[in-house]
RNA sequence: GGACCCGUGGCUUAGCCAGGAUAUAGCACCGGGCUUCUAACCCGGGGGUCGCGGGUUCGAAUCCCGCCGGGUCCGCCA
């Protein structure tokens, strides 16, 4: 809704600007828009054209300000301070922002695409640890945030069945028993075993390496004994994977192995097509790309002297696939992956093939260093999961001492899923954490509950108030309603810059601003005490924030209790 | 050694890509508010050389260069 403001006024800037023969250079916001203090929406353009007019920016912004039609829908005024134009929304647009807002289907924007956003892709060796979950969050977030925006996307869970870690996961399997605690922490007991033995001996290292190349090899050949053990391994780890992922209300909706494109022919053409590109030679035994010319210091490697397949190579292909499907394909990767995602790119490019967009998230490490599945160093998902959950039904039964167990169990459920997901979501992607317990239990304003909480009490309100058709809008004029709705207003403009930069926490300091303004309007205009039609108003404003507070958790994958 | 990311009150953090009018929040600290729609809330206060040094600009937390500190990567691993 804030969007059609905008480009009124855009549409204002720009009339007058052309009436002035004012030219403004080409590129984003080259009208010097921006949200502030000061105004609804604020231009700083005169400044802009300063120095091409030789003229104060004062003189010019008086000139715009003269050139501006009188003609508003949604805008109130534009006024001159200084060198600054700012405008004002009108109360027909804040009588228009109630309106939708009241209705349930009016936060689905227009983009169309169809996107294939790829996310967590955790090896198959072990359980998520809280590293991962940064991935799980971000990409899941994403995944919401396109779908809200109107765009068809395919959550899609790339699982990395041939590499040497789940051939170690086989070796695992078959010296040590699986002890039937949850499937993917059993798989890790017998892969961390498995890499464990190798550190007894010299012997016992050549031993298990040999074992696990046969694996490899075997496996590439389509070995049917090799495959049935691997795809079992795989399928077992990955039931205990989703059991995690189901608990912070992350879900795919597809996967790819990599084996499809080895068995499909996929691997062998790509390497085929790039030999083409004349820029591949062997060398050493291993048949390598030379992207020295791009930028890179070293050589790719595509395929191994003993001609099995590496990572990169059937990621070439996975890519290519992905491109092939989608409009808009979106990689979300560990620091780690900066470098090889880089080296994916370019040969990307010099197949032709579009290249996907990358969100890089930076580490998070414990106060120890930074985590490995191998080395049994981490903290698992679940782990944080209980804690927390523990934690929230401590809170909430001291806040509900009266409801039942089981009401507080799942109040205590959702609100440790919101936790986590939050606290993850909440930072910019490209700061590295450290993880720490203290933190991760804090249940205060700049988390999950605080957002639901506010939901609740919207719940609440609308619980004891009996349906009113009839309201007028324009009784809503406190100073605390009038930021409400600005703020519900916001949430097209925030879903739509998420989804085109890729950025999941503009989203969560939106909710933190929106539940902030339901509180004050909460705290400020009392609903069911007011006189009667001022009473419909803010039920109806209540109906409005209840929406919107509801929609902005919904996005974020955070249930949006009713009670708590 | 080379490449990329980060450095904002005691701690955590938004803003930076697209420079603009008093730099965003939370925690912690000090003080205030529940017989009133759920106090997991709200209000007030103190606390900041936006790592350091240059440069560009009418204007720099934001752009450019250099330095310092931290993270990550540079495998016939994934």
């Amino acid at each position: 809704m804030f969007l059609d403001f905008m480009s009124e006024v855009e549409g204002l800037l720009r009339d007058a600007l052309e009436r002035c023969g004012f030219k403004v250079e080409d590129g984003v916001n080259n009208l010097g828009l921006d949200v502030s203090p000061h105004a609804d929406l604020a231009s700083s353009v005169a400044f802009r054209l300063a120095p091409t007019l030789k003229k104060s920016p004062v003189l010019i912004a008086k000139e715009i300000h003269r050139a501006i039609s009188r003609e508003y829908k949604f805008v109130e005024k534009v006024e001159m301070t200084g060198p600054y134009l700012n405008f004002f929304m009108n109360r027909s647009f804040l009588n228009a922002v109630v309106d939708q807002a009241l209705a349930d289907n009016c936060w689905t924007g227009r983009m169309k695409d169809r996107v294939i956003v790829e996310h967590t892709s955790a090896n198959p060796d072990g359980p998520l640890h809280v590293g991962h979950i940064r991935n799980s969050v971000i990409g899941d977030t994403l995944v919401r945030i396109l779908r809200r925006a109107g765009c068809t996307v395919d959550a899609q869970y790339y699982v990395n069945d041939m590499g040497r870690q789940e051939a170690m996961v086989v070796v695992g399997c078959d010296h040590f028993q699986l002890d039937g605690s949850k499937a993917d922490h059993a798989i890790a007991k017998v892969y961390i075993a498995a890499n464990k033995a190798m550190e007894e001996s010299d012997e016992a290292k050549a031993m298990i390496r040999g074992e696990a190349d046969c694996i490899i090899q075997r496996y590439e050949a389509g070995d049917s004994e090799i495959e049935a053990k691997i795809k079992s391994a795989v399928n077992y780890a990955i039931t205990g994977i989703e059991e995690t992922l189901h608990r912070m209300n992350i879900r795919h909706d597809s996967y790819h192995w990599e084996s499809e494109f080895v068995r499909s022919g996929d691997v062998a053409e790509i390497v085929g097509l790039l030999e083409k590109t004349g820029l591949t030679e062997w060398e050493d035994g291993a048949f390598q790309l030379d992207l020295t010319g791009h930028g890179f210091e070293k050589k790719m490697v595509l395929k191994r002297a003993n001609g099995t397949s590496l990572y990169i190579t059937r990621d070439l292909a996975y890519h290519r696939y992905k491109s092939a499907n989608s409009d808009r394909s979106v990689d979300i990767l560990g620091a780690d992956h900066k470098l090889v995602s880089g080296q994916l790119r370019t040969a990307l490019r010099l197949l032709g093939v579009r290249e996907p967009e990358v969100v890089i998230f930076e580490f998070v490490s414990l106060p120890t260093g930074s985590m490995s599945t191998r080395k049994g160093k981490f903290i698992s998902a679940d782990e944080l999961l209980d804690e927390v959950e523990t934690r929230a039904f401590e809170e909430v039964s001291l806040r509900r001492p009266d409801e039942s167990e089981e009401f507080r169990r799942l109040v205590a459920k959702n609100v440790a899923a919101g936790a986590v997901r939050y606290d993850v979501v909440k930072v910019s992607a490209d700061k590295a954490t450290m993880f720490d317990w203290k933190q991760a239990l804090d249940f205060e304003k700049l988390s999950a509950p605080f957002i639901q909480y506010s939901h609740a009490r919207a719940c609440s309100i609308l619980r004891k108030s009996e349906a009113d058709e009839k309201y007028d809008a324009n009784l809503l004029v406190d100073e605390h309603e009038i930021a409400l709705i600005k703020k519900i207003a916001e949430f097209d403009l925030v879903i739509d810059r998420a989804a085109r930069e890729l950025k999941p926490h503009h989203l969560a300091t939106y909710a933190r601003e929106l539940a902030e303004s339901f509180n004050l309007f909460y705290r400020y205009s009392p609903v069911l005490d007011a006189a009667p039609e001022l009473k419909s108003a803010r039920i109806a404003l209540a109906k409005c924030a209840r929406n919107a507070l509801r929609t902005t958790l919904d996005t974020l994958g955070i249930v949006a209790l009713e009670t708590m």
